[in-house]
Formats: structure tokens, sequence, C-alpha cells
DNA sequence: ACATGTGAACTGCTTCACAGCG
DNA sequence: CGCTGTGAAGCAGTTCACATGT
């Protein structure tokens, strides 16, 4: 398959959660003119990013909101439940833990893992707290898809190189740290001091 | 002055907190090759990155650690305090208004705002929490520099439509929904969902 | 000799504009 | 006729390669 834009696969998840919140309405059409005006975008841009998947609208008439938010679902890889384990369960950890809207899109947070003895066999969103001593054996066993790091920057790269020898081919870091990681494993990184940066560059420079 | 691509505003980020970590360790000089390796990026991109605001190295020699750490700060803006709100304290806005990586560059956190009655008066990380109610004229007032959104999705863009309404310019927000705001605010959007989605999509289309 | 700084070449994403089809 | 789908053109960001200064 041809390579896909980042900047692609990020606009088709503003598309579905457009796409589901009409469906939810009853909207049955939609035209990429639509799409395109909640998405910040234009609309030849939603039409070439759905072209590289197929044909999913009716020339003249626009697109059917089931099918396409069905089809977009597909090509994110939403058709299947995944399982998340969560790396750390300091207060982002916790709060990721309970957050429902992950379920709602198929993430299902299956394992939870802590370094601190003290947190060891307590819950957290229902699910039992483990130590990472378990952490390699569990991901040898092929146990989760994704896994959500979110300790402390000096321990993540550690925790990163013990999970990807153990398999870990997909992985969404909280750390506030550059990450490396093979080039055939799935990192992605949130780091809010980026962000918080990106924005006082721009007050800035202005 | 030039527009500069997102792009490399995050590289400067990166280039910074390397910077750092070898001037707490004492080194006096680097070069474009080594702010490459770790940024995983090219020595030519980060000298092209560099040399949009100037001329920091020296022929032959490298770079001075202090000197360039010190420059690329001024250029992020991170040469001031920037006061910050927080409008949302659930579990994530708690966790930030705690998080104490915040404030070594700079970013403090002077307000915490919710709609919940209950939460009015309590406090979080050592500050009180306020009604949303005095939000509006708060931010007339000019007590901040930037918003962090972390309320649910369905009252986020009311909520930024007011602050935007009441003067502020740069909000960063953590809620799962597209916002819109006009182009004289700066906005940036943490999607978690869209991370698990790109994690996803790689996962399925390899 | 060595590493920076930078115009020029290149790559790839976005926008345009129109043919194609309901 | 209206809106999609798509080559072609345009533009922005990255990489190359070398002149420049120490």
């Amino acid at each position: 398959m041809k390579r896909i834009a980042d900047s692609t696969v990020r606009r088709l998840s503003i598309y579905l959660s457009f796409l589901e919140e009409i469906e939810g309405e009853g909207v049955l059409t939609t035209s990429s003119d639509d799409l395109a005006r909640l998405g910040g975008t234009t609309s030849a841009q939603v039409r070439k990013d759905l072209s590289f998947f197929g044909s999913f609208g009716k020339r003249g008439l626009g697109y059917s909101v089931p099918e396409l938010a069905a089809a977009v679902r597909e090509i994110l890889g939403l058709g299947k439940q995944w399982r998340v384990c969560i790396i750390g369960v300091g207060k982002i950890g916790a709060a990721l833990a309970r957050y429902a809207g992950f379920a709602d899109r198929g993430f299902n947070v299956t394992g939870l893992y802590d370094s601190d003895p003290a947190k060891i066999d307590h819950r957290s969103g229902g699910i039992a707290i483990q130590t990472t001593d378990d952490l390699d054996k569990d991901v040898r066993a092929g146990k989760y898809d994704i896994a959500v790091i979110t300790v402390p920057a000096e321990s993540a790269q550690p925790i990163v190189d013990r999970i990807v020898k153990a398999g870990m081919k997909a992985i969404l870091s909280f750390a506030p740290t550059q990450l490396t990681v093979p080039e055939d494993v799935e990192l992605r990184t949130v780091n809010m001091a980026m962000e918080l940066e990106a924005l006082t560059f721009a007050l800035t420079n202005r």
C-alpha cells in the first residue's frame, strides 16, 4: 500500500468524529464541503484524503453518512477491539484508566502496571495494578496490542526498551522526553511542554 | 518575520531539552550532528532550523551549549514567566495542576476553574478552585497568558467562545473534540483518541 | 581540516480545475 | 446540473552539496 501522510490520518480521525456526531442525529448524507468546514480544511483535501482508500461517494450527491463512517472506521483499524495496558499509574495514568471515551472506540484497558510496591493490588478504574516485574512476561504472552506509557521521564526509555524487546509494536508515550524505538515499532509521543512552547513561540513572535 | 513551520518549532523544543540535559552535565560544546542524532533528524535540518533565527555556531567548532540553550529559550519565548489557568478540574485538570515540570519552564498555574459547585473553594496543588462564573471577568482583566481546557467534549466549544470573547489569545485543549477559534487566537489540541487511532491505523496497514 | 550556514535541488503535501458520472 | 474523483500545478519543507570562516 502507498504510504499515507500522517496529516491525512489525523484528518480521517476528525472526519470520523464529525460523521459519528451527525450519524447520531440521524443525518443520512453529507458532502466533502460539510466535512471540510468542520475539519478546518478544504473540500478538495477531504476528497483527496478519501481517494487514497477508495471511492465512497456518489457524484452529484455526496456521501452516505453511515457508509462513510463505517468505511473510515475500517480504514483507521477501529473494526476490532484493542487491548491496551497503562504503565505508570500516577495521576495521569489513573485518569486515563478511568476515561470512558476509551472503551467507546474499542480501546480496552486490560492491564495496569506500576513500580511502586505500595500501589500493587490496589485497583484503579476497576483494574488491579500489577508490578512492572510482570510486564515482560505479559507482553511476551501477547496480552496487549498497545502500551500507554505514563511514567516519569527518566524511567521511560528503560521501560520502552523492555517492552519493545518483549515484542510490543505500538506505544503511546506521555513522558516528557524524546524516546527512540526500532523502526518496526510505532511510537507516538504527547509532550505537554512541547505544546505549551508552541504557544509561547506564537505569542512571542507576532 | 518569515513564517516558521510548526515542525521547526517542535524540533526546537527537542533541541532545547537535549541542550538542557547536557548543560546540566557540564558539556560545553556540541554540534549539529549531536543535536540531530537525538532528535531523530539530520544535521542539515538542525542547521536550517537554527538559521531562521540567526547564526549561533562557530564554523569548524560547533555550538556553545550554554549560548545555544539561552538562544533557543529566547526564540521559544521562555525568557519570561507565563500565567496559566486550567479550566475543568477533573482527573486530567487536577493532574496538570500538580505537575511540577510546568513551573520549571516558566509556566505558572495561577488559576483553576470548575463549573461543579461541589469543587469550588477546594484546593488542588495549592490553588483554590473558582467558579467558571468568574472566568470572563478574570480573563478580561488580563490575568492569564494561556488557558488550558480540560472540560468534557460538549462544554469545550462554549467555554472557548467565552474566553476568546474575553480576550484570551492562547489555548491548549485536551477536550476530545474539534474546536474552532478566530485566526488571531493560537489553539493547540491534544486528542488522545486521535493518537490512538494513528497507532491502530499503522498496526492495521502493514 | 572541520563544522557551520545557505542557495539550489528535490520530495511530497496541498490546492486547483475539470472530466466523469449520477 | 451538482458533487465526486483525480491528474496537473503550485507550494512548503527537507535534503544536498559546497562556499565560507575559524
